[in-house]
RNA sequence: UGGGAUGUAGCCAAGUGGUAAGGCACGGGACUUUGACUCCCGCAUUCGUAGGUUCAAAUCCUGCCAUCCCAGCCA
């Protein structure tokens, strides 16, 4: 892991006279049960993980789950699942904020005693018209300065249910006057008769995240807390928490830039709408930024890290370009993904001199740069089925494929030369026509002469039917998280397309291969969908296409 | 108008007073049984901007400009 602003503090702390000098670095990945990882928790997955394997110190897994009403016990396999594919492992590290309820309300106790919180009976909306604004300091609640009993006694009323939700909340006594609203005595409990996916209906009070936070990190000695830039304004609050309760360890809370991708969103209001709307096929389609959906497109865990790796981390408000993800994939892709062949718009190529009733095997690599990888044979016969934008009628200048009287060799098998083709009433074409060098085994010119052209084909006799999906981006604007617009009018109407029948090589569908993605020869790399592909009726997905720079003129 | 941050190429991003790393994208070339991959070459006289300090400034100082975050009993 490179170098990068946090680890510039880390090293600080680390060294003598450092605040942890000594100490063993310890960081978190703290989700929020309410949602699904994308990928721009991987972001944070990577740096929080990677930077205590740096620094050979640890790295829980923690549920943020201090808020029932938003929370849910689905999410948390997924959770756990998504960090582990992504390469990561928090051994028997494995905790909820909820353990320490009764810990934190402790801690809301000792503010209390110490004068340092007091139970408000402001409404909701008189707590937001006494806040202030931007501008104007806020005003100081009648109920600040009650005597310490009077808080203690209903702040255990509040725990014993003795309250509607909303009739109270405890609050951090700090400074109405601040220029930093969330040090204006911000609530940090309140009232929510809610079962909670663990602690049942234990508590009816819970706490709020700007205190349960610096408590959850202090108690499990957490040492840097990183967090995204949202939180930079909360620091000076997370910091009074720690100095105000008598916590174990005392954490530093660090923020980084988090990450934003063209053409996609992050928020997860807008995932989960996606969703919810039917817009796309659940948390795990493949066009969803979700880890899960990613994984469903094909992505490796190493694209994924190795995208992270190379963005950086900074504090700089940025969009990252598609391109750059796209690039991750491919670069993992290329060096691991065996090469097979599918024709994705077929038209057949009759090759007019070669016997009808003949088929024989043609061996082809693998993986063209690594041999040990091995080889396979395919098929081949009178009728191979070729993609239609291999043959022109008229070919654009420069054009290397088939057309009348162009030499073009068939990967593994023959140098074919195209003799024209064959059309209906309408004019469409309905095959191509070609005559092969029977002394061209392998593709290679007995005489050594040179073909620019190659191309890849399935033996129609062999060829098997596969529905493949072919996916664009779910955006039409590069930054439709900052558009004014409704996000609806933004969606890419075509970020789907489905091919019925396109024809694969019997090779790629054996049972061995269900989870591998492949490089489609010429085309791009495939895996099979996770969830709607079958041996009966097999679904590739594309994960991403080939760089492409042919440019006809 | 208060508070907190951030401005280095089309996009990320190093740089911490000694004369602008790297990657993506892009352009050109070589190689090629994938128009892929790989390999070469090119791509900021300038660091938001205006001044100042210094032999020397992206780095230090001052002013200005732009952008982002904050007024949940969300996280």
């Amino acid at each position: 892991m490179p170098n990068n602003f946090i680890h510039d503090f880390i090293d600080q702390d680390l060294a003598e006279g450092g605040q942890y000098e000594g100490r063993t670095v310890h960081t978190r990945f703290p989700p929020e049960p309410n949602g699904y990882l994308h990928i721009g928790h991987a972001k944070a997955i990577y740096i929080d993980f990677a930077t205590a394997e740096k620094y050979q110190g640890l790295c829980n897994l923690r549920m943020d789950d201090t808020n029932p009403i938003r929370e849910d016990v689905e999410y948390i396999d997924a959770i756990k699942e998504d960090v582990h594919w992504l390469g990561y492992d928090w051994g028997d590290r494995f905790y909820y904020a909820s353990d320490y309820f009764e810990e934190m309300y402790g801690y809301a106790i000792e503010l209390i005693e110490k004068g340092l919180a007091y139970v408000c009976e402001l409404t909701a909306e008189e707590i937001r018209e006494t806040r202030g604004t931007l501008t104007e300091p806020g005003q100081n609640s009648p109920y600040r300065n009650r005597p310490v009993e009077e808080s203690l006694n209903l702040f255990s009323r509040m725990r014993a249910g003795e309250f509607e939700d909303g009739r109270m909340t405890l609050r951090a006594k700090i400074d109405m006057n601040s220029g930093n609203i969330n040090m204006r005595d911000p609530v940090i409990y309140r009232i929510a008769h809610e079962t909670h996916h663990r602690t049942g209906d234990t508590w009816c009070i819970y706490p709020m995240y700007d205190f349960a936070h610096p408590l959850e990190d202090a108690i499990e000695g957490i040492t840097h807390s990183l967090c995204s830039l949202e939180f930079e304004d909360h620091r000076p609050l997370y910091d009074w928490f720690i100095e105000n309760c008598s916590v174990p360890y005392i954490p530093r809370q660090i923020e980084f830039a988090r990450l934003n991708i063209e053409y996609t969103v992050m928020s997860k209001r807008k995932l989960r709408s996606l969703v919810e709307e039917g817009i796309v096929d659940g948390w795990d389609d493949p066009r969803m930024p979700t880890i899960s959906g990613l994984r469903r497109r094909g992505f490796t865990p190493q694209a994924i890290r190795n995208f992270c790796e190379r963005i950086g981390i900074s504090k700089v408000d940025s969009v990252v370009s598609h391109d750059f993800l796209e690039f991750c994939l491919r670069e993992d892709l290329n060096d691991h993904a065996l090469r097979g062949s599918a024709v994705l718009d077929p038209v057949k190529l009759i090759i007019t001199n070669y016997p009808e009733d003949q088929t024989e095997q043609v061996e082809v690599q693998n993986f063209p740069y690594k041999p040990e990888l091995g080889s396979h044979e395919m098929s081949f016969s009178r009728e191979v089925w070729i993609e239609r934008n291999d043959y022109a009628a008229d070919p654009p200048k420069k054009y290397h494929r088939l057309y009348e009287g162009n030499e073009v060799r068939l990967r593994g098998a023959y140098i074919v030369k195209c003799t024209g083709h064959l059309e209906d009433e309408e004019g469409n074409i309905t095959a191509v026509l070609a005559e092969y060098d029977p002394e061209s085994q392998g593709g290679k010119a007995a005489d050594g002469r040179k073909i620019r052209g190659t191309i890849h084909w399935v033996d129609v006799n062999a060829a098997i039917d596969s529905e493949v999906r072919i996916y664009e981006n779910l955006f039409t604007v590069k930054e439709p998280d900052v558009s004014a617009a409704d996000y609806h009018e933004l969606i890419n109407p075509d970020s789907l397309q489905v091919i019925e029948h396109a024809k694969l090589e019997p090779w790629l569908l054996q049972p061995e291969f269900r989870d591998s993605t492949f490089q489609f020869i010429r085309q791009g790399y495939f895996v099979q969908d996770n969830k709607d592909s079958t041996q009966e009726k097999p679904v590739f997905n594309r994960s991403v296409s080939l760089r492409d720079t042919y440019r006809p003129e």
